[in-house]
DNA sequence: ATACTAATTATAATAATTTTTCAATATAAT
DNA sequence: ATTATATTGAAAAATTATTATAATTAGTAT
């Protein structure tokens, strides 16, 4: 697992290149990915920062086009749920697709090789280049179907 | 192709067979749906309609309720759209996954029965008990490729 | 055919989500 | 420290989706 220090250059050096500007709200929403293991909405980010931080102060506008920023430069990823919106979890991990369970609505992470090794293949036979892939596999996970029996 | 017949008949059988009503707006978007070959959204739908058919009124919560409706009964798919909400687009079809060109928006289908029954296995592997799954490949289409290069 | 019952509709209101605007503030470079 | 500029929070606006309701329509039984 790539370490905070690391992330956090990144994000000092992206900005730098950019242009753009290291504020404490970019660096606590970072944080905030880095610390918490799952897949949030925006407004789950901006509440977990406000339960945390009690004393810190920060908009929802803030939350919304720092996770934009973040995920364009790699920094966090996005899954688009069915209902509602995205969910973003922290970026340079290793890359994996998503179980999604329709009845409790827990989303687990899998990686397959011969599925990555698939999808560059057909990208390439299309010429298509590919920038990112994702898989959802929606459907019932093990703990719902075992409470389903019971 | 699956025929229109076949799948307005489908659209019957199910609405008697939930003892729902068929309705000249439920078959009217089905028939957009499969007149217009595309992902369209909710809004895409509305306006195709209001443009082919002046004379009719139809609201757009109705749209919104029937392709939900299609969709929960297989006789339309959606697909989630990195900005903005659903796309939907005619069921029935074989199914396939999708590129999405990041510049000009474009949405290909394609299917590859290697991803396909990796899939399936690997759900296996995992006990999870697969609905659907999709895939989504994003990055820069050949023609874009090729109008970048000029 | 006609009448009846329940589902469906359009419209409008409402809710939920996301983006934009803008004045005030914070950052980075000098 | 000063300055130029990016960023912020707050609120307004825009977008997207859902709900309530009275009127209408489809399907069934008569």
């Amino acid at each position: 697992m790539v370490d905070y220090d690391f992330m956090l250059s990144e994000l000092k050096r992206i900005l730098k290149d950019k242009g753009l500007k290291f504020t404490s709200q970019r660096e606590l929403i970072l944080k905030t990915l880095y610390e918490n293991d799952g897949h949030f909405s925006p407004e789950d980010i901006y509440m977990i920062i406000q339960r945390e931080n009690p004393d810190i102060k920060i908009g929802i506008a803030t939350i919304y086009r720092t996770l934009a920023l973040l995920e364009e430069e790699g920094l966090a990823d996005s899954l688009s749920i069915d209902n509602g919106g995205k969910r973003y979890e922290l970026g340079l991990k290793k890359h994996h697709d998503h179980f999604i369970c329709t009845e409790c609505g827990k989303i687990t992470e899998f990686y397959d090789d011969v599925i990555e090794k698939r999808q560059e293949e057909v990208a390439k036979e299309h010429g298509f280049k590919m920038k990112s892939h994702s898989m959802k596999i929606v459907g019932i996970c093990k703990e719902c179907q075992d409470k389903n029996k019971q």
